[in-house]
DNA sequence: CTGAAAGCGCTAACAT
DNA sequence: ATGTTAGCGCTTTCAG
């Protein structure tokens, strides 16, 4: 008779019911990894497990974390939640972790050093056995005043000299949307590159602006509003402002350039005929939109950081790790292709065809 | 000199050092909620307090829950994470999270209840004080086979009868849709509803099909393909292949509205001419597409979901919310708007204009 | 094959 | 104003 009322039931209810001490129990139901020594009698387990599974025991992790000091939960840094590239990173990891009966204990820290630490603070009083983060920035130290814990440190989609990471290949990335603009004849361009202190950003501006001024083409303007859609309207602004607007575009995000080619279009510069926009992510979106865009492994970005995570645990060596990107050729940079959602082409709608 | 290597220090080496008893560092350091007699000489209290600096003193989480029964953690359920609409919703109970020192233990259930099942008890091994849930399923109890451990349980997002949830107004949203649809002349509508077990689209779908019928026409024709681009590509070829392609079509996530719309364009079908089109949760991209959307405050939502839940845990009685929509009306249902980003005009474009 | 004992770090009655 | 005792649920030597 499962007669538990409100409380779980616990080794020693087993223990009591079965006739045996907790010691017992404990090694029947958990044996520990290193030392499988399961010796108790048939009948001894039988009896134990079949207690266990009638008064519905669980073992309580809180308990076994605070004897054995592994919690068997992973703290998880996201500079923002709401965007698709950190989510789909983020169900990465979720991935892996369930696959391992790990939990996450997931924070947004807004890209702001103080709150990561904070937030920092509290997971480590969680004892969690690891990080993972995806916020850091160029230039600092991450997690830099906690070190003394040591706690392993995975990054993901952002690297850091100091620590251990899995980004994608942002310098190929930015070479490839350069090189690609470049076939087209594009000859003036533009990046938005999200923030300075993202090295997603700064690398693949690095690995275009190269490839620009190795094509002989003048030095591309980076503008660094940031890389959500509002972002990319603040930039293509400040383009017409400065009367410089590109005939090729790169932009950190999928949304960014949606945002910047919303505004250019409004200013009279068609996508895909007067400016050429390519994207990163190829996200859903760009594929609804036509829109040109270089493809990531979100979601294996984020199992593999969380793998690296749980090898460093098991104690092998980790070393960073670098992803391979891909471009796919839509009509916002090739207006040659087919569109298919929303035309990149002129503004003044002709008379509808007949349905 | 904080000497301490690898370990934390705890309250039994500040009360060594300081010359006490832990249990007075336990009152001065953590002083309890409900009997804050934290008394003690003012040189002790300052002697405990400098020592517990100087040692870098953090306490453990773990044996604190282990003793008083609260984790200070909640878990909270996501169907799915790379989306723009769960993603957001966490965002906002990550900030009371945050704002509360609590944390969250996050886990996708990819919609499947079996999954969840699995999850919530690893979830509950933890000890988490209580758990949000976004994926409910309609005519499905949810963690059903877990009530005994009565841990508060507040739904977001999708509703459900047995529980208290927090959820926009979706039948107004789905009247709303179609008020916009039916006051534009539209008379063949159509509806993109998610699956059947959410609640969301199930209630907008209820709205907007009574709506419609009551204002004289046909009943629109439902579509249960998803809510994803690819669910709404698979939509509107439906909608081809039976030949009755609507001039009102609402759909229940942006993301699927552009989906359908891309593809009934590439059919010749022009959005905000042919078919007026509507979307839902007002993101950023329906913004840069120029797409009507029924936008719903989800971070807020995620927010309220969490204050629910820690007011159940302080004791309140909660009752569910309904939130209030809005629409938002761009070119994609009214033409007559100016365009930005993607015209939803003609197929073909004109020469472009000089920039 | 099994159990006694110790203790992870902390809090909470109950003394004093 | 402070200390003693007890114990949360579990694992882990060390002895039988």
């Amino acid at each position: 008779m499962p007669i538990r009322i409100n409380q779980r039931p616990t080794q020693r209810q087993i223990a009591a019911r079965v006739g045996v001490s907790v010691t017992t129990v404990s090694r029947i139901l958990n044996p520990s990894e290193t030392h499988p020594e399961r010796w108790a009698s048939p009948e001894t387990i039988e009896a134990i497990r079949e207690v266990a599974e009638v008064l519905g025991y669980r073992r309580n992790s809180l308990a076994v974390s605070l004897r054995t000091s592994r919690s068997q939960t992973i703290g998880v840094f996201l500079p923002v939640i709401g965007d698709y590239t950190l989510a789909s990173i983020f169900a990465g990891i979720d991935d892996v972790a369930r696959e391992h009966g790990i939990m996450a204990l997931t924070a947004s820290t807004l890209d702001t050093p103080g709150l990561r630490s904070d937030r920092a603070m509290n997971m480590l009083d969680h004892l969690v056995d690891g990080i993972i983060g995806a916020d850091a920035h160029l230039g600092e130290r991450y997690l830099g005043g906690l070190d003394a814990q040591r706690v392993p440190i995975v990054l993901v989609h952002r690297r850091h000299d100091d620590h251990v990471s899995v980004t994608a290949d942002d310098v190929a990335a930015g070479q490839m949307a350069a090189r690609h603009l470049i076939s087209l004849g594009r000859t003036r361009l533009a990046v938005i590159i999200g923030r300075r202190y993202m090295s997603t950003g700064v690398d693949r501006a690095a690995g275009f602006v190269q490839t620009a001024l190795e094509a002989g083409l003048e030095e591309p303007v980076v503008y660094d509003h940031g890389f959500t859609v509002q972002a990319g309207r603040e930039a293509a602004l400040a383009m017409i402002g400065r009367e410089s607007v590109p005939d090729g575009l790169f932009g950190m995000h999928d949304l960014c350039v949606l945002g910047a080619t919303s505004v250019l279009r409004q200013h009279g510069y068609v996508t895909g005929e007067d400016v050429a926009a390519v994207g990163v992510y190829d996200s859903p979106v760009a594929g609804a939109c036509d829109l040109s865009s270089i493809g990531i492994g979100l979601h294996n970005m984020g199992r593999r950081s969380l793998e690296l995570l749980l090898d460093r645990l098991g104690g092998s060596d980790i070393e960073s790790e670098t992803l391979p990107v891909h471009l796919t050729v839509r009509a916002s940079s090739d207006p040659s292709l087919q569109r298919t959602g929303h035309t990149w082409g002129t503004m003044t709608p002709k008379a509808p065809p007949t349905p």
